[in-house]
DNA sequence: GAGGGTCACTGGACCGGTTCAGCCGAGGGG
DNA sequence: CCCCTCGGCTGAACCGGTCCAGTGACCCTC
């Protein structure tokens, strides 16, 4: 049982293949009644129409990709891209484009990729996320001229449309909120160094500091691993000068490291305050539960695919600042003792 | 600067779009010289295949479907999904088979996507997982006559391929341990209950439990998610006849489980033992470490991947019974107090 | 040296749509 | 009444590949 083509359609109403297309694009070119009728027959057959064939004629391929290239051992570890893939996923979805998903080792494979992915008219677009200080990735889909939208800040994405939240106020209104508190020796427990994201929070954190007359506040740089952050808290905590506050770069280290203060026999928040970089099940669960800065990330996505899909229509997108990271106070931060 | 097709390789190599064509293909029909000639051309202009035009011909379309139909904000507690996507990607991208993903609503608009996508000529194949109880999309891909591998028990997979672990035998170690240790009252914290595994699970569990002469074994059915976990704790533990262990199907759950008994001041694991299905960075960052049933998930997906890539190509593929779920053993379980 | 077979390659149909030039008939204006 | 316009439709080219039938050259064989 074959599947349908405009053809059959064409020979039961007795019309040309053309006056076909015209009725089902909702083109001028046909009556009403024919296409009426045409639409009839069509829906009654189940036919549906070959992207193949309509890519060939130049068309929109109606999938956009996204490579994912930190080891897949890190990628169950964090919610994060799950949400951001589902909200990239509805907006998408609503217009009727798929995602195309593939996870990869390093950069260079992740080009390989997109360089298939484009070379065989597979996509029509794609999203860079985990963008590297000076990432070279950038000037590759820059020159490959193929519609591209970036998550993160555009002091990383060269020419490209990005979507990105504004990390540096989300710093400072955790420390100020902190330094409010009553805290003085506040530490990040940051993220991978190269990533720009990284970077802007390091920097941001500095400041902060420096502007509120703070005394050393150490930076920590892990793996976002559970290990690594336990690591890092060992040895803040170990240090003569123990910070009272720590903020970490995600919940699976904040988890992490409220293990450590436990084991440690420091009582949280009493000695130790702690705050975790996006909100997840997890934080909510621990006791206590995790003061943390939540995103809207599936919101984070979705504009990401809806500035993806106007730049692929031809329309200019702007880069879009989304909504900053917002202080959720818990019981994981209190004055310190 | 259009892309090359095989037509200008054709112009350049001073042959037919045929010869191009068997060359490219690693086909008979041209002499070894113009071969190298052909694909020495075919480089330098950077020619890569239209899979549209590929696709065109009834050749495949180099992709497969999955599409997840747990809520959006389910998908990304649990880092299953996550690692059984980069399972099938492994396996997938080893033969330059693309993954089309989508998050849809319901089992409904599940199939409503890969109809479309089977209409579409979008995918050869795809991945269904999360069977339920008399599930209906079962006996309606099989009509569709799409190529499908079922994760899942072959007991609901009808006439499909399936990749299954032995859960029985997973419950069944797991309860044996326990009462070795000296456990009677053993309780289960379960997902929800019209999903095929979690009827497995349920049976099995009953059935240990009465093999091995326990009083009663209450299962509690939740959503997965933690404030359900932690709600069935608490009402196992403030129930006369408190378990002495609980058996928890997912890590969200487990954790939250652990929170419950330590607010409840009941030592783990003196007061409670502690085993989570799955293990995850959680399992082990928390105090004390949990004890868990471990799976090599990403293997899963790659052993459903092979075996659909096998079905697209026509083989009779075999459903795949999976290594069990393992033991391991942590400190969050010991003999009752 | 005629017949047969093989090899390397050509030309063109074909997949299922889109799109464009052109045709026909009806209706309107002068 | 004729010409022009325009709506509605047809026929065919086209997108970039695959693949089949056919062709000509060459070799082998009896």
């Amino acid at each position: 049982m074959r599947r349908p083509t405009i053809a059959d359609i064409a020979r039961q109403a007795g019309v040309s293949k053309g006056a076909v297309s015209y009725a089902l694009n909702g083109q001028p070119g046909v009556s009403e009644a024919t296409r009426a009728r045409i639409l009839a027959i069509a829906n009654e057959i189940g036919w549906r129409p070959n992207i193949a064939a309509r890519a060939l004629n130049g068309a929109r391929a109606h999938a956009v990709g996204l490579a994912l290239c930190r080891p897949a051992r890190f990628l169950g570890v964090e919610p994060f891209f799950m949400e951001l893939i589902s909200g990239i996923e509805a907006e998408l979805s609503a217009r009727s484009y798929a995602l195309l998903l593939q996870v990869v080792g390093d950069h260079e494979a992740e080009m390989g990729v997109y360089r298939r992915w484009w070379g065989e008219g597979r996509v029509d677009g794609a999203i860079l996320v985990d963008l590297h200080l000076d990432d070279s990735r950038v000037p590759q889909v820059e020159e490959m001229g193929m519609p591209v939208v970036v998550l993160g800040h555009p002091s990383a994405a060269g020419s490209l449309v990005s979507v990105w939240a504004d990390d540096r106020a989300a710093v400072r209104e955790t420390v100020e909120y902190l330094v409010a508190l009553g805290h003085r020796r506040i530490a990040r427990v940051a993220g991978l160094p190269r990533l720009s994201h990284t970077a802007i929070r390091d920097r941001a954190f500095g400041e902060v500091c420096a502007d509120l007359g703070l005394d050393a506040c150490p930076i920590v740089h892990t793996d976002y691993t559970g290990e690594e952050g336990a690591r890092a808290t060992r040895r803040l905590l170990s240090s003569p000068e123990r910070p009272t506050a720590i903020v970490f770069d995600n919940d699976i280290m904040a988890v992490a490291g409220l293990s450590v203060a436990q084991e440690m026999r420091l009582d949280v928040p009493a000695d130790l305050s702690i705050v975790a970089w996006d909100d997840s099940p997890l934080c909510q669960v621990v006791r206590p539960p995790l003061t943390v800065l939540t995103r809207d990330i599936p919101a984070y996505g979705a504009h990401a695919a809806q500035r993806l899909l106007a730049l692929i229509d031809g329309v200019e997108a702007k880069p879009l600042e989304d909504e900053a990271p917002r202080l959720t106070t818990r019981g994981s931060t209190a004055p310190p003792a």
